[in-house]
DNA sequence: AGCACGCCGACT
DNA sequence: GTCGGCGTGCTC
């Protein structure tokens, strides 16, 4: 007899599960289920079975529904997610609910793309052939593949007879077959598969050290400057893992490899490629731009171990794949594997926990590895960097220094002092006349610019009012196109006002440089120019960015100016110079991580430049010529001014030298958020001497979307002392009555301030 | 988070 | 006289 109480959790951000009665019905740890939660239903998933309940028994509510057509989910995932959910302090309800495709979060059924498959009965396997009439010959037939064959999906009846999937119908009727349900396989048609290339001594070498650990649990940094050839190595390693078949009871089931890609954009291309690269494997993607029941399917293949190749985005780290043998972290530097709302996670972290505990391997590739990486692949073995030896060498560091293609060159990088020529509407004489020598040969350019918009503000002359956002504290963007001005951070938008509100003087200017201003600038220097633009405002359209690129590799594009879409990945072939404007913002930051994205942004857009046979150069603008980060970038070390903002790391103790985390809170009214952070920070004072906590603080964007930001930072050298301050905090503060007037959040290991 | 209940201001 | 403002409290 099953157990009665069922411990379910909801999508509320309760940290509890809550109880329920069974009612008679089969339910299994993992199932999704449909209960009454206050006036409405709520879908949960099963935790747990008991036997008694710490609620007043009588006042349990008997579930509604359960799916139970459905997949459980599996222990795995559900451990991971209950990891997840503690180490970054948010409700685990919450945690499982958004790790599961939104389908699967509403009340209908799941739907899923289902066909059915037919199977013999001990009474069909018995039936001799010739009781049958001769002139059946379709259910024969089929009869005869059922008997000799094994099951048969509707597809393979198709293929033996029009009529035999009614004739399958009638053995079922006959006792003689059955149905079942089973995920529906789309084919991928069948791509030209492209020729293996050969690997040079520096991936073999690669894939050659890292098949040899296969079998257990290690962490690879994959260190490769742009062009390199990362991708084929992820592909060798991925033949090699999926060659290998593993035994599961009887049955045989094909291994599966998981495939972490930063968001937008680049998942088309390196899909494509793993398509023609490994066409016997079924790959299935998991992004935003889904629809709703594609991600269904795409989940439930993965789960059901049909798809042997699952390529994904960070939520992705939390999908249920059963024969999961190796993860793949590409650009594991990438800022959007960190969830910036409701559960804080970095899905690089969580790739590392999952595959510790499935003792898997996980390779982390990048050009510029975040510096928690390399501090983490480096250790003792840089000069002057000390670490405790459990810190050091937790990685294996595997470097490919050559660019693939051999006849490829790096490019030649060049800082153009802003402060010692003349400008011409922000641009440089040395990159104007670099952009006018492309346009003689008939080479491409790329221009970049981390700025959308016209100008960045709008200027009085007169009192030097500038444009202000009423819900952010941000300027708000010009934008002549559409004659507005634009809040980049709330999206608020406003016309463009004729006369100053604080003086009355019309001068009102445009002041600075944006993607708009600089394609017009442009259209006006370089008059026989082909120019495209390529940032937020000209992406609206799903495919607008697609057939930009293709224009740029049918060579109807010159110049290619935008923002730091453009950074990734895109290969094109006749581009050979990259132009970057204005970037000294971000050199004085006062985020000390500004520089080390910087310094990965500008690898990254450098690596645009002379990709096939042609000779790149890279002409950067700058007032900071002599910055130590452009004379890294220069001779493309990344080694070693890595190691340099490592050492500043250690000498002020910040990550990775310590381990942090923030309290944040916001509201409509800031005595609020500071009455909430002083008793936060009173109480974590209290609670540990281990950990350093630091006086309530506001962040860059004190005010943003109408709510008043602050937050408090702590840190520790340990990890579980920061750990346990946490839980205790988040425990004592749910109590406070202040903590329910704010909204509040714990971020482990923040990447912004 | 929802969604109730609950007690005070401007409306048909 | 009601509709509705969002304060506080609960959800197995």
């Amino acid at each position: 007899m099953s157990k009665p109480i069922l411990q379910i959790a909801l999508d509320v951000p309760l940290a509890r599960l809550f109880d329920y009665l069974s009612a008679g019905q089969h339910v299994q740890v993992g199932q999704r289920v449909l209960v009454p939660f206050g006036r409405r239903n709520q879908i949960g998933i099963v935790m747990a079975l008991a036997d008694s309940s710490e609620f007043a028994i009588e006042k349990l509510k008997p579930i509604t529904q359960v799916f139970s057509d459905e997949v459980p989910l599996d222990a795995e995932v559900l451990s991971l997610i209950k990891f997840s959910a503690d180490y970054y302090h948010y409700p685990f309800g919450q945690a499982l609910l958004a790790a599961l495709p939104a389908r699967l979060r509403q009340v209908a059924p799941a739907v899923a793309r289902k066909q059915y498959c037919y199977q013999i009965t001990g009474a069909g396997q018995q039936v001799d052939m010739e009781s049958l009439p001769k002139r059946q010959r379709v259910l024969r037939m089929v009869l005869q593949a059922l008997q000799n064959e094994g099951a048969q999906s509707e597809a393979a009846l198709d293929a033996l007879s029009g009529s035999a999937r009614k004739a399958a119908k009638e053995l079922v009727s006959l006792g003689y077959a059955v149905t079942e349900q089973v995920l529906a396989v789309k084919r991928v048609p069948a791509i030209l598969e492209t020729p293996q290339p050969a690997l040079n001594a520096e991936q073999a070498a690669a894939v050659a050290s890292i098949t040899q650990e296969v079998q257990t649990f290690k962490a690879w940094l994959l260190h490769g400057i742009t062009g390199s050839g990362k991708t084929e190595v992820y592909i060798r390693l991925m033949q090699h893992v999926l060659q290998q078949q593993e035994a599961h009871g009887a049955a045989q089931h094909s291994a599966q490899v998981l495939v972490l890609v930063p968001e937008i954009n680049l998942t088309p291309q390196l899909e494509a490629r793993f398509r023609a690269r490994l066409p016997q494997y079924h790959l299935v993607s998991l992004h935003s731009s889904l629809s709703e029941s594609e991600r269904l399917h795409n989940w439930q293949l993965a789960q059901s171990g049909a798809a042997q190749i699952i390529i994904g985005t960070r939520l992705s780290i939390f999908t249920p794949i059963p024969h999961l043998k190796l993860i793949l972290i590409d650009e594991e530097h990438d800022s959007s594997y960190k969830q910036q709302d409701s559960m804080r996670y970095h899905a690089r972290d969580v790739a590392l926990v999952r595959a510790k505990r499935l003792n898997i391997p996980v390779v982390m590739g990048s050009a510029t590895p975040a510096l928690e990486s390399w501090y983490n692949a480096m250790g003792s073995q840089v000069q002057g960097v000390s670490a405790t030896p459990s810190q050091t060498n937790k990685y294996g560091l595997l470097t490919l220094k050559q660019r693939a293609v051999s006849a490829a060159q790096l490019p030649k990088i060049d800082c153009i002092d802003t402060t010692k020529v003349n400008l011409q509407h922000g641009l440089t004489p040395q990159l104007v006349s670099a952009l006018r020598l492309r346009l003689e040969r008939k080479e491409q350019s790329l221009l970049f610019i981390n700025r959308r918009g016209y100008s960045p503000v709008l200027l009085c002359t007169a009192c030097h009012w500038i444009a202000p956002c009423t819900r952010c504290s941000s300027r708000l963007v010009v934008h002549l196109g559409q004659k507005k001005l634009r809040c980049h951070h709330c999206g608020h938008e406003q016309r463009i006002p004729h006369q100053c509100p604080s003086c009355g003087d019309a001068d009102l200017h445009p002041t600075g440089h944006g993607t708009q201003r600089l394609e017009q600038t442009l259209a006006s220097l370089l008059s026989t120019a082909r120019i495209a633009r390529v940032d937020r405002d000209s992406i609206s359209r799903k495919h607008a960015l697609v057939e930009i690129l293709d224009r740029v590799h049918n060579q109807e594009i010159d110049i290619l100016v935008g923002t730091q879409m453009l950074a990734k990945g895109h290969d094109f072939p006749n581009l050979t110079l990259v132009g970057v404007i204005d970037t000294d913002s971000a050199l004085h930051s006062p985020d000390f991580r500004a520089s080390e994205r910087l310094f990965a942004q500008l690898m990254q857009v450098a690596g645009r430049a002379g990709r096939a046979d042609k000779a790149g150069q890279v002409i950067i603008q700058t007032a900071f010529p002599d910055h130590a980060l452009f004379n890294a970038l220069r001779s493309q070390d990344y080694a070693s001014y890595a190691n340099d903002l490592l050492l500043e790391r250690e000498q002020v103790q910040f990550p990775p030298y310590v381990f942090t985390a923030l309290l944040r809170a916001e509201a409509h009214d800031f005595s609020l958020v500071q009455q909430f952070l002083q008793l936060a920070f009173t109480g974590a004072r209290a609670l540990s001497q281990h950990v350093v906590t630091y006086d309530p603080v506001r962040p860059q964007m004190e005010r943003l979307k109408g709510m008043e930001r602050g937050y408090i930072l702590m840190h520790a050298h340990q990890r579980p002392a920061l750990q346990k301050l946490l839980t205790q905090l988040v425990y004592q503060l749910r109590s406070e009555p202040i903590a329910a007037k704010v909204r509040w959040a714990v971020d482990v290991n923040p990447l912004e301030f």
